[in-house]
DNA sequence: ATATTCCTGACTGTTTCACTCGGATATTCG
DNA sequence: CGAATATCCGAGTGAAACAGTCAGGAATAT
C-alpha cells in the first residue's frame, strides 16, 4: 500500500463528492473550486477512480460524477489503490541478497506486517465514516506491547502528523 | 511519519550492523556489499543515524559504526524519522481552504489518526525484535471494528504487500 | 608514512508529483 | 441545427525526492 498525497487528494475529492452528491451528479469544476485542486489533476485522479468502479460519470451538461455504490460501502483503501499505481517491485522482493540465510530477509517481514497493518486500517473505515467523523478510538489497543503507551501519543502528534 | 525505501534502506543497514556488531565496530563496506547498498548512499544514511545518537562511529582502520544503545532499545520508529526529513508542510495544515465548514476538512482527523497508527506500529517493535523474527500477531486485532477480519487479511496480502 | 575508515559536499539520471495545455467526444438546451 | 456544458484523453512541464556517483578531506591504527 502506497500512502502520498496523491491517495489524499483522492479522498477529500471523494469526501467532497460523497457530501454534494444527495441531488444528482457532480462536476469536477465544483469539486475543485470547493477543495482547491486544479481541475485537469482531478479529470485524471476520477479516471482512475472510474475505471475502478467506484464512481460513474455522466456526460453532457447536468452531468458529472455519482458514487458507484453507497458511501458506507467504499472503503478508504479501494480509493487509494485506485489512484496510486503499483510501486515497481521493491529490489528486495527479487534480489538475491534478500535471501541470505536461506530466509527471507530480516526487513521483509516487517514490512509486509506493516503493509497489512496500514491496509486493516484503511479498509476498516468507509467515506461514510469520514463524513460522519467517525474517527474516534480506532488507533488504540492491541498496540505496543509490553511497552506502556501513553507517552508514545504524544510523540506520534508531533512527528507522525503527516 | 513518512515511509520511502529510503527507510527500509535505512532499516535494512541498521539490522545488519546490530547482527555483526558483536565483535567491535562494522565497517560500512561490510554492510554495503552485504546489503547490496552502495557504499556512498551508506554514508549519506549513517550521517543522519550519527546524528541522531542511534549509531556511533569510530574512525580509522578497524573502525566503523556500532549501535550507541542495545538493540532492544532502537525503535523502528527512530531509525526512520532519522532518515526521512520532515516532509514539506502538507497543504492541509494551513491552507484555508481546510476550515471550509468552520471546523478542520474531513480527511484531516483520518490522515492524523492513519499517522498516529502507523507510528504507533513502528514504535512497538524494536530492532531486537526485527532480528529475533518477533512479528506474530501484531497487526492482529483491534482493527476492523464490526466487520470480519477474516478476508481482509488476504487482501492485504495481495494489495499492500509494498 | 601509509592504509584504512569516516566525513562532507556537489553533482547526476531517473521517477513521481501536481499541474497545464490542447483537443476530442458525448449530451442537453435553445 | 449549433452552442454550451461536461466528461474524456494524451502529451508535456517544473520541482522535488530518490538512489547513486565522484572527489576530496580528516582522523587514526600499524
Amino acid at each position: 500500500m502506497k500512502l502520498s498525497t496523491k491517495g489524499r487528494y483522492a479522498v477529500m475529492a471523494m469526501a467532497d463528492l460523497a457530501a454534494a452528491s444527495n441531488q444528482g451528479p457532480v462536476t469536477l469544476s465544483d469539486i475543485a473550486s470547493r477543495q482547491s485542486i486544479s481541475l485537469s489533476y482531478l479529470e485524471q485522479l476520477f479516471a482512475k477512480l472510474r475505471r475502478a468502479d467506484i464512481v460513474a460519470s455522466i456526460r453532457g451538461p447536468g452531468g458529472g460524477y455519482r458514487l458507484s455504490r453507497k458511501s458506507s460501502e467504499i472503503r478508504i483503501s479501494d480509493i487509494i489503490i485506485a489512484v496510486d499505481e503499483p510501486l515497481r517491485a521493491t529490489r528486495c522482493s527479487e534480489a538475491k541478497g534478500c535471501l541470505a540465510d536461506g530466509r527471507r530477509c530480516v526487513t521483509h517481514d516487517l514490512w509486509d506486517e506493516l503493509g497489512r497493518h496500514i491496509y486493516l486500517f484503511l479498509s476498516s473505515i468507509t467515506l461514510e465514516d469520514v463524513l460522519e467523523r467517525r474517527l474516534f478510538g480506532i488507533a488504540s489497543g492491541a498496540v505496543g506491547r509490553e511497552r506502556p503507551p501513553a507517552r508514545f501519543g504524544q510523540q506520534a502528534a508531533e512527528h507522525a502528523a503527516e
